[in-house]
Formats: structure tokens, C-alpha cells, sequence
DNA sequence: TATTGTTATACTCTATAACTATA
DNA sequence: TATAGTTATAGAGTATAACAATA
């Protein structure tokens, strides 16, 4: 570090994940009253919005590694929230979907999250949320990116 | 859900969630190499800006809780990064501070980390970095907050 | 050969609460 | 009584890689 410009990013970070962890904190003070971990809630609430999935397209969309997620489904299915079944197009692949319970969880707690979480954004005032959230989008693309570019590099 | 009004604040999370992520895989790709976890790197380098502390106040500043923060000291004294000692003046406090092994550790590691973070800076140009971190902050304070509100009202 | 998903291993963190020693 | 830290427990997520079945 030669200059303090360099270190202007230091902040940021700082920032992102405190206030990551802030929100994580209240959601997850939530999920858990639900009787669900995050990971779980973040499966049942992409499976609700759906008609269900393979395994796959769920890892892409919960960032869940295919390793860990057979886990989370293991103790999902436990609870009798969703099933596995075969798909006969692609004997590889397991089509993951809610069950009645399982709907029935998700009709009533997602929108009861959105309630909660709503209310944290009660004190946050009207701040510019577009150009905040655009702010957010071109930081993730900047770490993605970078990210890529590391894994191609040699060790 | 009555009007769309209501929901503008989910883009935010969403994207708050997904930027996180973004970082700490980046992050964490570099941690990993150094031998450490997220956890333990965020101990050391609290440890490596100070003079040590005692767990109380590394607990709060790493916002990790203390039954987890003694596993974390665990692993970093068998790695013998670190050392615990009692406090003549207060015997139930214990001084955690880095050995001359985790004092090298964090001179190397530190100024690397944040090097391998500025690259990430590199393709995130020049926004407004100042006012998007002040509106970080008052979001993390309306989770704040709200997370009070939370746990003062009965379950 | 590549892909989907499971299994196995070993570790790390988490929440929770009881407990010890000290203040 | 309150506080600092450890211990105990049980559970859950993580990284990694090997593996079986299928494409």
C-alpha cells in the first residue's frame, strides 16, 4: 500500500458485510421461528415460486453445492416438505418439488417474511433504492469477475 | 401483499444477499490459501490491528459469540498463531494476542489480502463510493434496529 | 467422456445452555 | 447477582473427492 487511494475500497467491504450480517441476523431470527435453517427456507421459497426443479437448477439458484444440497433435501424430505422423483427424459436427474405440506408452508411463510422483512424497511427511509440496488448489482459483477479470472490463473 | 409499493424493497435484499456471496467466495478463494478460515482470518487480523484483547472484546468486534470464539481460539493456538494469558487485575478475563509466528503471519497476510481485494476494485470503476457506503450503513442500521424491536416483543 | 446426483470424510461453525471461577 | 470464559451437546453447513448411473 503506497497510497490511501488504494485502501479507499476498505470501507466498502466493511460496510457490505456488516450489514450483510445485520440482515442476516434479522432474517434468519425468522426463518428459524419457522422452524426452518436459511439454506432450507432458501429452497422452499425456490421451490415455491416454481413448479419444482432438478437438482441442478436448484444449485445454480440457492448458490447451494450439489455435496451440501443433498443433505438440505435429505432433512427437508425428513420434515415432508418435498419429494424426489425420477424424470424419464434423463434417468441422471431428480425433479425436486414441494409437497402439499410443503405448499402450504410456502404460501403462508413466505409472505409472512415479506411482512417481517418489510418492516426493517420501515426506518430506512427513501433513499434512492434503484441506484443503490445498481450500485449492489455492478459490486457483485466486479467479485464475479474477479473471482474468474483467479480460478483460471495457475496456482 | 396489496400493491407493488410494498415489495420494492426485495430487489435490495436480493441483491444484498448475492453481492455478499459474490465477496465471500472472492474472499474466502485467497483465505483458504493462507491455511485459514473466514473466522479465523477475521480473529487474526482483529488481533494483528491491536495490541491483543481480551475475548469479550473480540467477541464483539468479530461478532462471532463467545462458545463458538473459544473452538476459533482453539485452532489458531494449535496452530500457534496465538496465545492466551490470564489478567492479574481481572481473573476472569483472559488476554488473547498473537505469537511472533501469527505476528508474521499478519504482516504477510494482511497486505496481501487487501492487494488481492483492490483487484476486485479494479472493474468496479468509479462510482460514488462514499454515498453508496453511507447508504450501506443506513440499511444495516434499519436492520439494527428492527432486529431490536424483534426480540423485545414477546414470542 | 461428460454430467447428475449421492456418498464419504473430516472439519468448522452454530445455537443453546449449563457450568466454573471470579467480581 | 452479574460477568468472563469454557464445556457440552446436537445439529447443520462446508470443501473435497470418489463413486454409480446415465447420457
Amino acid at each position: 500500500m503506497q497510497n490511501t487511494e488504494q485502501t479507499s475500497f476498505l470501507p466498502v467491504l466493511r460496510e457490505l458485510s456488516r450489514t450483510y450480517q445485520a440482515f442476516e441476523q434479522f432474517s434468519s431470527f425468522h426463518i428459524r421461528q419457522l422452524g426452518l435453517t436459511p439454506p432450507q427456507f432458501d429452497v422452499v421459497t425456490t421451490l415455491g415460486n416454481s413448479q419444482g426443479m432438478n437438482c441442478k437448477e436448484l444449485s445454480d439458484q440457492t448458490l447451494i453445492t450439489k455435496g451440501t444440497l443433498t443433505g438440505v433435501l435429505d432433512r427437508l424430505e425428513d420434515k415432508g416438505l418435498l419429494t424426489r422423483s425420477m424424470q424419464p427424459h434423463d434417468r441422471r436427474s431428480v425433479f425436486v418439488a414441494l409437497t402439499p405440506r410443503g405448499q402450504k408452508l410456502f404460501n403462508q411463510a413466505f409472505p409472512a417474511h415479506l411482512n417481517y422483512m418489510h418492516a426493517a424497511f420501515r426506518s430506512f427511509g427513501e433513499h434512492d433504492i434503484s441506484s443503490f440496488c445498481q450500485e449492489l448489482g455492478k459490486l457483485r459483477q466486479s467479485f464475479s469477475i474477479a473471482l474468474e479470472q483467479q480460478e483460471k490463473e495457475p496456482a
